[in-house]
DNA sequence: AAAATATGTCAATATGGCTGACGTAAATTT
DNA sequence: AAATTTACGTCAGCCATATTGACATATTTT
């Protein structure tokens, strides 16, 4: 029997539970943690005429001067053709500099310059407060617990890598 | 005294380190876990011709099927134009349906149809795969320090209205 | 000399944000 | 009853960021 019998055919009223679906609590908390943990440096780059794809661009040639192209895609997942965009931006306008690898000529490896580093620490500044915040509020072990668990959400295949790029 | 002399003026060879700045460490977790986080959806949305901004629609209407639009936009942060698009692109699919609010009319209350929870369990399913194989590994303690930080990380301003949606 | 590699670039396309302005129906207030 | 506010939609245009595919160049490797 229809349960909405004369009504009109209708849609679902019941909704997908939190508590049937634990790992729903986290896919959201990743979702709204994610949502606000971007937002800080989101508002500082307008004042730049820059996006977030430049803050993934100059914070990760600040954490490793001397990036090959090649590794920065490797990290961004994103094709060379959207990274060469915002790239040739950041490099017109003085943040990043290219040099041609000592040994091997055909690398143009990425630098910061000193506007490219305060501009890293300025995005970067916001961040470390929100992180500190939630920190200071944690156990060790939750602490423990909470990188532990981010790690474990990085596909298995690339966790070597990440550990590779910020340190046990 | 410059400790390039005769070299050029350079640009910055020294790291942003995360030993001196140990929350950079979470900084990038963060950022390596939600990028693959939202990769399996992202590769199943294809097959359907929509995009990330569909997957964060269908899925809060099934979590609270008969959500009001302002409140979606709440959640999302996004403009109701934005939304416009997406959602109109959704009901004409047969995704959503919407109705009057049965108090009141001015309201277009949100629903998924069969196909649309369908729609909506085949995007959680590798999601709930994921955190479920990284909980396995957590102690009891561990997987509260990591929702603990999770909703940490959200905007003290939120937290309370993040709390009302996924449960305490 | 040939092949592979690292990078850049041109062109076209799609997605998903944004602002601003305007419209309509329904509810609420005066 | 009239005026105002609210909930929502829509039109138009703009911008950022991603994609694929093809081709170019310099350099290194075989």
């Amino acid at each position: 029997m229809n349960r909405d019998a004369g009504v009109r055919k209708s849609p679902l009223a019941e909704p997908l539970s939190a508590e049937e679906r634990p790992e729903i609590r986290y896919i959201e908390l990743l979702f709204f943690a994610y949502r606000d943990f971007i937002s800080d440096p989101d508002a500082a780059l307008l004042s730049y005429g820059f996006g977030r794809a430049h803050h993934r661009v100059i914070h990760f040639v600040n954490r490793h001067p001397g990036i090959r192209v090649a590794d920065l895609l490797d990290i961004l997942k994103i094709t060379k053709q959207s990274l060469g965009r915002v790239l040739k931006q950041l490099v017109d306008t003085g943040f990043v500099e290219q040099r041609p690898g000592p040994v091997d000529r055909r690398q143009r490896l990425l630098y910061p310059t000193e506007a490219g580093r305060a501009l890293a620490l300025r995005l970067l500044d916001p961040q470390e407060r929100r992180i500190e915040a939630a920190l200071s509020s944690l156990s060790p072990p939750e602490r423990a617990g909470a990188e532990r668990f981010l790690r474990l959400i990085v596909d298995e295949s690339e966790r070597d890598k990440v550990a590779q790029l910020i340190g046990r």
